[in-house]
DNA sequence: GGAGTTTGTTGACGGAAACAACCTATGGGA
DNA sequence: TCCCATAGGTTGTTTCCGTCAACAAACTCC
């Protein structure tokens, strides 16, 4: 509406902005809290139970959301009804992998309503990836479009992505590079898309729906098979930098005498804290990785607690760095570092930086597990809807 | 500024908060553009220009801004009327140190007006540092009172200091360790007072009115004599993390090998990239500070290239680690850091993170010098006043 | 069943900004 | 010098939105 010439983002607020702003924070705690009743509505706004009344009833129009009757809540007084968010509006999550492409419709509340996966026989260009995902994407409309309504897409990559237009600027194991994916996929199926990183869709994910709910400064780190990927939440937000990379903790420096990493530094988190290391010495194959935990809590070979010990020292001097540069309240582990962690909780429990910055640290494991990225993509994809309510109709 | 919190205090916004927040964009454009015209804020903030006219007059009533008579402007048309920073409201900065307390008397637009320095012949404890800021500020207070009205106190702390409350946690170089210096402060002048790192304090400082103006994303470190702070601004924000500890870039991992930093870990960066180890090769003292730029850009002595060439190393290193975490567009280097990347640019200019990461880095040197901790902390004393103008009264 | 409590509903009210005219002020270029 | 483009001032109207107060509804406890 009030677009500005200058460049710089127009920071007046119209009476308009006003209204949309309010819409928008309500629809935002029903999302994420999955429902809240109309009066607690009115503590967390400090609005008048009037125009919570007025705003909730426009959300209601909009489909969006809806109200349900009131519950027996031992209280005294009138009970107030819930307000849920509503199943018509959907995101599309998209997650492309090496060896097949994912795809999730995610309603609010952060509810995964239906996942399809498609193997690949090769590893796939990004063409060949935005047209089995449009493909994917067509063959769910016909459904959807019964009962719900696509808001847009949200893609989840592994690799470098340029959050002002999705451009892929590095997935090296896609072997992707300055691929505009984002703007491809747009084309091919006329939806919205944004794309992101999948380590930072994680941590929006986890934080939103998953053990960091609630928390407003939360570090998410992933270990997977191709290394260590990150996601920063400060003061509530997803923190990007200048173009969307920041989170990459995995090429934190921990080792001065280490091996060379694909970034061309020498001894990154991600070349001395390693998944196939540990399932070298444990015997297990990526097949066969969810007995890694547990083989990792009981060792059967001395051979493996000293790989623990070794991963485990490196994986906390990159988190005391962290630590100390970011103060977050909260670290999320997920893939094999939670295995790594359950491993060894006493050694993880002190990474050992400044006092003050560790005292109200805590370090859990991730739990949204297989449906993190499709839950996180997801978030991206309703992220206007919940910014703008008042331009959708149901 | 003041609308979006996404913690759990009341998030919705009426009609009052409306007027606040126009107040507060304006006041917030006019002090840090240090003076806009009305048509520039127009187009700016994408108000009405009656509106705006409501608005400035408003913030002159209140002796916030004042307006200067139209400049002649190249321009054809009727030249716009400026608005500049008013110069009643004043914020005091103080700055306890080991051997000094120096207070600031800053005017919005960052301006400095006044700087008192008194010596100490021995460290302060909390209750002498407190006790002689407060005579000072009573030294201060018959003349500012004549045209000034004094808004607050911002505090600039060596040391971590829990934004909440303003406790200092730990000030190493001082001796203190948990000492509520700005509840002691506050009520030793009754003035309101906020407290915060130095180095925090300097991110904002150069953010706002030095040499990392308009930028949103940029890293901040400092060299000192006791040691490497660094401040983080984020999304135009500083990032405190959860307490405010946020930014401790000085305890970077960068030397396995090293020697044990006062924090417990090895190899931190300001264990190995130390000021006094430049001074002890270059034959300098705290004293000829003000030569070290040049003794180490033209080094006599093959020692002191072999020591900026270890240093910056270690330096390079901590930054590519922050680099690769915050992707910020600029990095800041202020105090002897500043010296040593005038001696060695090139190493600098490519501290070889992530390529997409690091190609839109720039690396300079801080502007502000001796005046950055007053402007930062003044910063810090005017930040309420700029968040709500309404309730400011000349 | 009545008292007390909490909450939704309704309509009047006031604040704030947009918009529309219309006029004035100022400076550049033809 | 005249005309035009830009910008501010003033006044009123319109629109939108949140608050407020009074009332109605629904539940608990005695």
């Amino acid at each position: 509406m009030t677009m500005d010439r200058s460049g710089s983002p127009a920071r007046g607020n119209s009476n308009d902005h006003l209204r949309r702003h309010n819409l928008s924070v309500i629809l935002d705690l029903v999302h994420h809290e999955r429902g809240m009743s109309r009066s607690q509505l009115t503590g967390r706004t400090g609005l008048n139970r009037s125009t919570i009344g007025g705003l909730v009833s426009e959300l209601v129009d909009r489909k969006l959301v809806i109200e349900e009757g009131a519950q027996s809540s031992n209280q005294v007084g009138r009970p107030s009804p819930m307000v849920r968010p509503g199943s018509v509006p959907v995101g599309i999550a998209v997650n492309p992998e090496v060896d097949a492409i994912t795809l999730g419709v995610v309603g609010l509340g952060g509810v995964l309503i239906t996942t399809v996966r498609r193997s690949l026989r090769s590893i796939p260009t990004a063409a060949e990836a935005v047209a089995v995902a449009a493909e994917m994407v067509d063959a769910l409309r016909p459904t959807l479009a019964k009962t719900h309504r696509i808001v847009g897409i949200g893609a989840a990559i592994p690799g470098l992505v340029r959050s002002s237009d999705g451009l892929v600027r590095l997935a090296p194991h896609l072997n992707w590079v300055d691929e505009p994916f984002a703007a491809l996929l747009a084309k091919a199926t006329g939806l919205s898309v944004s794309a992101a990183n999948d380590a930072r869709l994680g941590a929006r994910g986890e934080r939103a729906f998953g053990a960091g709910r609630g928390i407003d400064d939360l570090l998410y780190v992933n270990g997977g098979g191709s290394g260590i990927g990150g996601g920063i939440i400060s003061a509530g937000r997803p923190l990007g930098g200048e173009a969307g990379y920041a989170g990459e903790l995995g090429h934190t420096m921990v080792n001065p005498g280490g091996t060379r990493c694909h970034c061309g530094a020498i001894g990154c988190l991600e070349t001395e804290v390693r998944r196939d290391l540990l399932l070298g010495v444990t015997g297990l194959t990526p097949e066969t990785l969810g007995r890694l935990a547990s083989e990792l809590r009981e060792p059967q070979n001395p051979r493996v607690t000293e790989e623990v010990e070794r991963q485990v020292a490196f994986l906390a001097t990159a988190l005391r760095t962290a630590v100390n540069l970011l103060n977050p309240r909260l670290i999320l582990l997920g893939g094999f570092l939670a295995a790594l962690h359950n491993a060894d909780r006493s050694r993880l429990g002190d990474v050992g930086a400044l006092r003050a910055s560790a005292e109200g640290l805590e370090i859990r494991e991730a739990e949204l597990g297989n449906d993190l990225l499709m839950i996180g993509a997801g978030e991206l994809a309703l992220e206007c809807l919940i910014a703008d309510p008042g331009a959708f109709t149901g």
